[in-house]
RNA sequence: UGGGGUGUCGUCAAGUGGUAAGACACGGGCCUUUGGAGCCCGUAUUCGGAGGUUCGAAUCCUCCCACCCCAGCCA
């Protein structure tokens, strides 16, 4: 397991643990698990509970189970085992040799059903679903006993194992456990604890045509584990009774289940439905599409694992629903990435700008820093000549009050190489449109601080036109443009929230030759841009694609918001 | 109108009878060859509400209010 990242703040749950262990309770061990359902990807919200899990067991010296919940054939697959365990492991997380399934207990389980059947508290029950529903009354009013409820053991046992021998179809017959019809709690009211089902299982193929359901299969699972500490989400609150009566009713070990809060995260949705909806239906190619909150996105996106467990930890842990804002992880990774990715010189919309008084076939080899947080990563030489690329945005005809970038008659910094003014502009002849830009430099600026001591307000990003390299890169935003998207109180659809400019792909981007054999899925600063990482993907040695991360903090960004905001206030727009 | 939960700053979240941590966000300043980073300062006289107990209450008691979850042979 590797180390945790921050020193831990204290939760309900680690009191918990730590009072546990301070009362001897369970001769000391603490061992958790994490159990995913093969069902789908893993998003930032399992990320929490992986984190948890893991992470508490490591703290206090004790063990995680990495456990795949699959007792539902119908949904589960094995290219979904493969992904968690890929997604665990690149979190930072090692479950060494427990590795475990609910389906390797199909037996034990089995034998834990005939179990209780001999005690009296199960029974085979002939009811349809909708009979079930029926009989199970509702919130306010009690269930009714249903007919099969009194069967005697011998009848029970013999339609049970035929219920396993196949000699039923699928729906026809449950096994219930026999507890109380007009308990408050409806999960009480004879729960359904096993169902007929002839499909195949992806790791026990046809050897069963009966499944136990989750509120039978996980206590006991936890208990054959010896797990000490179940840690879920709230909506299973309500199944504790019930996790607590199965247990009791064995009379095996008894672990506790200790239920938080689910992770929401503003402008995004943290539900494998849903998820999945946007793929099916097109909205997004896939569970990796680097604006999915599945791990596997955030991992093609550039996050890494350290400030996602970062966040984790930040986020807390409680019982309250809460929406934690999305500007929380990506401070996460801004603060993990500015320590460690090195700067680099990339023009997203590059406009050309000729320094006119610099000798047409020269080229010089400037000196530029890897990154300024950490010496230890060195310089490297980038090349400068008379034909330039720099951003559109940092050049305005006529600039408006606090910009401080290249205008007409002012002088800028180029990062690492001269002070250079402008001096003319060439425009389109037909649209009118700034297409060119001339400069002079100053030779004695080189390096970029003059020698008389003037300042200069702005210091540009820039790329040598003959040197540069041609590259796309994929500009991602959140993929909601409403915080929370399924607030349906309006009764709109979350899809109806899409962010339409969640992805914009620019590909006539410029970057530094030192990209040339950038490795898939290395990370860079973009210097004055944000952070990118190599598409692991679509990017090639012919095409080179970058993925953005995260905005660097841009305050000027930050100012031409406010003013256009006030704007439209202004001229009486109303915002959507 | 059954049961189970939860309400502390814009968003998370500590706090468990002794006088409201921290983080993000936000605002201001310093510094700066990234309008980045860093540094400094500011931001809840108040803890869903109302009563009560107490020298003292976010913490204890009473009542009320709001929100979330549960009627799958899903997990």
């Amino acid at each position: 397991m590797t180390a945790t990242d921050s020193s831990p703040a204290p939760n309900f749950i680690r009191n918990i643990i730590a009072e546990d262990l301070k009362a001897n309770k369970n001769e000391g061990r603490v061992h958790t698990r994490f159990p995913p359902e093969p069902n789908g990807y893993l998003h930032i919200g399992h990320a929490k509970s992986i984190c948890l899990n893991f992470g508490l067991a490591q703290e206090f010296g004790g063990v995680c189970n990495l456990r795949f919940d699959d007792t539902d054939p119908s949904k589960e697959e094995v290219k979904y085992v493969e992904s968690i365990k890929e997604d665990v492991r690149w979190l930072g997380f090692d479950w060494q040799d427990r590795e475990f399934y609910a389906s390797d207990y199909f037996e034990q389980l089995h034998e834990y059903a005939v179990q209780l059947i001999k005690d009296g508290k199960a029974y085979v029950c002939d009811l349809s679903a909708n009979e079930i529903r029926e009989y199970r009354g509702t919130l306010t009013e009690p269930g009714k006993n249903s007919p099969y409820r009194d069967r005697s053991v011998e009848e029970n046992l013999n339609l049970f194992e035929r219920m396993r021998a196949g000699e039923f179809k699928d729906g026809s017959r449950v096994l219930r456990a026999k507890i109380d019809m007009a308990s408050p709690n409806l999960n009480m009211r004879d729960p359904v604890i096993y169902r007929i089902l002839h499909a195949e299982h992806h790791r026990t193929g046809n050897t069963w045509c009966i499944y136990p359901m989750y509120d039978f299969t996980h206590g006991q699972s936890d208990s054959i584990e010896g797990i000490t500490h179940s840690i879920c989400t709230l909506e299973f609150e309500d199944h504790r009774p019930l996790y607590d009566w199965f247990l009791d009713a064995l009379k095996i070990f008894h672990p506790q289940q200790i239920e938080f809060a689910r992770l929401n995260l503003s402008y995004t949705v943290m539900s494998k439905r849903m998820l999945l909806q946007l793929i099916e239906e097109g909205y997004i190619p896939g569970w990796d599409d680097p604006r999915m909150p599945t791990i596997s996105g955030l991992r093609r996106r550039g996050y890494t694992p350290e400030s996602i467990r970062n966040f984790c930890e930040r986020i807390g842990v409680a019982k309250r629903d809460s929406m934690v804002d999305i500007a929380l992880l990506e401070h996460s990774v801004r603060e993990d990435l500015n320590k460690r990715a090195p700067r680099v010189m990339a023009v997203l919309r590059p406009i050309r700008l000729v320094i006119d008084n610099y000798p047409e076939n020269k080229m010089e080899e400037l000196e530029a820093v890897n990154n300024p947080e950490d010496p230890g990563m060195g310089t490297r030489k980038i090349p400068f000549s008379r034909v330039l690329y720099i951003e559109q945005d940092d050049f305005r005809e006529v600039p408006p009050k606090k910009f401080f970038r290249l205008a007409p008659g002012r002088e800028v910094r180029l990062r690492y190489a001269y002070f250079i003014k402008c001096v003319g502009v060439v425009r389109d002849e037909q649209t009118g449109e700034v297409v060119e830009l001339h400069c002079t430099y100053d030779p004695k600026t080189r390096g970029g601080d003059a020698p008389d001591g003037r300042k200069v307000r702005a210091t540009l990003h820039w790329v040598s036109a003959a040197h540069s390299l041609k590259a796309e890169v994929r500009l991602y935003d959140h993929l909601f443009l409403k915080a929370n998207p399924t607030d349906e109180k309006d009764g709109a659809d979350f899809k109806t929230y899409l962010n339409p400019d969640s992805l914009e792909t620019l590909t006539s981007c410029r970057v530094e030759p030192t990209l040339k054999d950038a490795a898939p899925g290395s990370r860079y600063q973009f210097e004055r841009l944000g952070y990118f990482c190599v598409d692991t993907v679509d990017s090639s040695n012919e095409k080179l694609v970058f993925n953005r991360t995260v905005t660097l903090r841009d305050t000027w960004a930050k100012i031409q918001k406010v003013e256009k905001e006030a704007m439209e206030v202004h001229k009486g727009v109303i915002k959507g």
